[in-house]
DNA sequence: TGCACTAAGTGTACGCCGTATACCGAGAGG
DNA sequence: CCTCTCGGTATACGGCGTACACTTAGTGCA
């Protein structure tokens, strides 16, 4: 009945914890407090690893970073960019809590391994500096934008979607003067809605887009 | 030297300086306590007009989406979604608070306007049901996704762009193995980089791959 | 004229939060 | 054996959102 011994702590362990409190209880569950008791320590044991409750959000991203990966190059720069922005998506779907602070904490190493291994792809596909900044931006605009559509609306599956959006036309008074509103609350229930094809949709655009860009500077 | 009357606070008052006291110090900066004391009133009285913090911001973003103004139908489509991206992109660039809230508050009757009015204009182009979603979803993605690096990145203009890069590049350790991220961090000084310019040349491609659909599926 | 009622603003207090600071015990190195 | 470092602890401070009970000023009606 002693105490046993207790692994000791770690910040990989600080923060592997962390990621998996705020993927359960999203980031304004995740408070240092919560925290320490979950690993069975007092709060301030944590901060003998982490700086403080920020350096701790920038390791979490890293993890997150971590997680994804950062692939090899590729000739096909379109599949290769194609799997990037699914996997991300794919990430801050998991741990919704990263969509808002994905860009804004500071980028530790894999994350900035992440940014050249894109910019790389682009430039290695033709485009020349200022336009694979755009493309750079275009695509990450659309990945992180979406996945916080995705988040806010709060559905995952295809036949959640009609709940969603009634319950959102619900919580508003009436519905009068906003006819394209009510058409799409009447008709998406039955529409077969899938996120994974709103996403291919407007990616495959995306790709396309920049392909004829593409071609067109040379 | 007697205590003037004061005006009187007013849901409207309480707003207004909510958003600009956010304009001024970021959401984090913006306490209940804070605000009162710029009202010059104890913090309870506030919940006599705001339920609590929560309604407070979704009345912020509400309040945005009127700063914003809904638009007439227009013949021009693409005209239209344009000045409608520019001008989202434009107040998310007055009120960087927004940036994270925009989609997640509870929805006010303007910001319902301003979504129908958006589906509107795409059914109203030719677009079929299903992919008037898709294209609307692929346009705030861009939009809010866009407005969110600009704030995370946290320049205004041109001429800060290298040096944004710079702090960036030095926070970090080394860039070795990172050649594309060097070359970013040398080359965008001098390379005039204007986030407008950015934004347009994202949006130019998007609009061009929906009026390619559209004529596709026609 | 008086009186109940309402709505706006106040005061106090509670339980959270992040974290500064001082402390303590165990193991390591000389 | 003594000291030093390092991981974990205890206590405490100031700030947060807000529940609850109160005063006070105005209003409608008898």
């Amino acid at each position: 009945m002693s105490a046993e011994p207790r692994t000791p702590l770690t910040r990989d362990r600080v923060v592997a914890a962390a990621v998996g409190r705020a993927d359960a209880a999203g980031l304004d569950g995740l408070s240092m407090r919560a925290l320490a008791d979950e690993l069975g320590v007092v709060p301030m044991a944590l901060y003998k690893h982490v700086a403080n409750k920020g350096a701790l959000l920038d390791a979490m991203v890293e993890a997150l970073f971590v997680e994804i990966g950062v692939r090899d190059a590729s000739a096909d720069w379109r599949g290769w960019l194609r799997r990037r922005a699914t996997e991300v998506r794919g990430a801050l779907r998991r741990h919704p809590w990263a969509n808002g602070i994905m860009e804004t904490r500071a980028p530790g190493p894999v994350n900035l391994r992440h940014h050249d291994a894109v910019l790389g792809c682009l430039r290695g596909a033709g485009f020349a500096f200022a336009d694979a900044i755009h493309a750079y931006s275009l695509m990450d605009a659309y990945v992180y934008g979406f996945a916080a559509q995705e988040a806010a609306l709060g559905f995952a599956r295809p036949s959640d979607a009609g709940e969603a959006a009634s319950r959102r036309a619900a919580s508003v008074p009436s519905s009068d003067g906003l006819p394209h509103l009510a058409e799409l609350v009447r008709l998406l229930p039955a529409s077969g809605y899938d996120p994974d094809v709103e996403f291919a949709w407007g990616l495959d655009l995306l790709l396309e887009g920049l392909e004829r860009r593409l071609a067109s500077r040379r």
